[in-house]
DNA sequence: GCTTGACCTTCCAATGATTGTAAACTTTAA
DNA sequence: TTAAAGTTTACAATCATTGGAAGGTCAAGC
């Protein structure tokens, strides 16, 4: 349970990350290469599993893998400002936002659509009318 | 300019979808192969550019290419009952407030981790902490 | 006729995050 | 000892889109 040394599958199953993943990202350069066995098996420790749940997390959180790249950098940069922190972290929000704005007019967009449809058993469809004409809305 | 038939590079401009997804969406078979002159160009005439117009608005509206198949199909059945296209349609509004549900819970999480920062030349920083607690929120 | 530039063709590859598969090896437990 | 479960690597697929390279075609100007 609360071993030293973790294999992959527990140090997958203790943050939340799958092993393929967690190769992955050891592949693209995101975690450093893992200690490794005798045999060849990977090794975690505490703070490798406290390193991947932070990943998790700002994974979560919708952070690309450079964006954690960079948060890690920060993370591990015991002097750096909290300014940079914040800073990425309102732009992520704004980005954010504005999927969030996309997803909405998209919606209510189509939504318009449907309340149009009548929804039997009728051919004509005032969603396809729509859909197929020069311009919606 | 209202020329009847247009090569691939006018079809994209009247349609607004990039003659290189025109030609994709051909070769996935969402739009059948289009005609061609004599030395191979492709040909497209005002039914088609009206099909690509009808493609560009369901990607508008965040339809997937397989959906978007499928909305063609029905687009061309003269006797498609309206039912089906409105359920189809309702089934996706409920996928987009999924994704904004999921959006929207990333925005406000991070919001709060951001209201806890002070975000200036100090090293310590409560975002960085969150995302490196056993659990967030 | 020839050149130039803008267009078109096909094919191959990359993006980004994740998942799947397959063949081979290691560990664990019966 | 053997079977099951876990691990290793490598390669491929997903989804929609974009980029590039290498070559053919078309229209204009000289």
């Amino acid at each position: 349970m609360s071993a030293e040394i973790l294999n992959i599958g527990q140090a997958a199953e203790a943050s939340g990350i799958s092993a393929k993943m967690i190769r992955h990202y050891e592949d693209v350069g995101l975690v450093p290469p893992a200690s490794r066995t005798f045999s060849g098996y990977r090794t975690y420790n505490h703070r490798d599993v406290h390193m991947l749940r932070f990943i998790r997390h700002s994974r979560d959180l919708g952070f690309s893998i450079k964006q954690i790249g960079d948060l890690l950098s920060l993370w591990r940069d015991q002097n750096r400002p909290s300014r940079k922190v914040k800073s990425m972290a309102i732009e992520h929000i704004a980005m954010l936002d504005r999927k969030i704005q996309e997803l909405s007019v998209m919606k209510s967009e189509l939504a318009r659509l449907v309340s149009c449809c009548h929804g039997d058993a009728r051919p004509d469809c005032p969603i396809l009318d729509g859909l197929a004409q020069n311009k919606i809305a």
